[in-house]
DNA sequence: CTGGGGAGGGGGCCC
DNA sequence: GGGGCCCCCTCCCCA
């Protein structure tokens, strides 16, 4: 039997701890200064709160950099068979048409868009940024264009979405409904090949790669493949690619 | 050591 | 501009 519990229902959720808006106001303060705690409109943290102490590690934790010189979200790149998922994403990324479609560009790293605002967005999150970061988090060294991708990193420190069951804190409210269901058993992606059913789409999308006969990460030394790069990369630090 | 499930995070896109 | 959703990814754990 299945209970679906709304997070609406929790009541610790939302209650985002961000700088109210007096604090946020535009135009009326320097973006940077309003994440140091030099700046004299610093927004006081809630008793208790403690950024810089008691965080996971994983909360402050910088990206690892990729396993290899390959990006870690390039690893199309190989000779072995494309599934049906892979060939979609391919024919995203390369078919002329579809890139014949997008007719906004940015003039900074040449990614295109269909949309002006779709062009827009991306400027404001990335190229822009690389060039203007002006939003920078107080809690860890990272920095963003907008106020609005900065809010958005921001609760990754305030994790505003509580569980009410077992107090588990969550950065965004999808993440606490997937949480959720682990406390109600609900699994509603289920696999079309066999009778298992998941609370997660990438467990089962995971799932679904162990049905598939094709594994899409080869191992360039002994051309074993995996059905995860995960798996791919405890098989070379296993030592299979200890030689070169 | 390998394979797979469970859980969770970050960023992009669409509405 | 913000929320919801999706995709990709990682880490942990266990058989």
């Amino acid at each position: 039997k299945v209970v679906i519990i709304s997070p609406c229902l929790y009541e610790g959720y939302p209650v985002p701890v961000i700088p109210q808006p007096e604090v946020l106001r535009s135009g009326a303060y320097s973006p940077i200064a309003v994440w140091t705690t030099a700046s004299p409109f610093h927004a006081p943290l809630p008793a208790g709160l403690s950024p810089l102490s008691g965080y996971p590690a994983s909360l402050g934790r910088v990206s690892p950099p990729p396993p290899s010189d390959t990006s870690s979200k390039d690893h199309s790149g190989s000779e072995s068979p494309i599934s049906d998922e892979e060939e979609r994403l391919q024919s995203k990324l390369s078919d002329p048409h579809a890139i014949e479609a997008e007719k906004f560009q940015c003039n900074l790293c040449n990614k295109t868009y269909s949309t002006f605002s779709g062009l827009g967005k991306h400027k404001q999150l990335h190229c822009d940024a690389q060039s203007r970061k002006s939003f920078s988090c107080k809690y860890c060294d990272k920095e963003y264009v907008s106020l609005g991708a900065l809010k958005m990193h921001i609760r990754t420190h305030t994790l505003p979405c509580v569980c009410k069951i077992c107090g588990k804190a969550f950065s965004r409210p999808w993440l606490l409904q997937g949480h959720i269901r682990t406390h109600t058993g609900e699994k509603p992606f289920s696999c079309s090949h066999c009778s298992r059913a998941f609370a997660d789409r990438s467990n089962l999308r995971a799932h679904l790669q162990t049905h598939s006969d094709v594994k899409k990460y080869q191992c360039k030394s002994c051309s074993k493949t995996f059905s995860r790069m995960s798996l791919l990369h405890k098989h070379e630090e296993s030592g299979c690619c200890a030689a070169h």
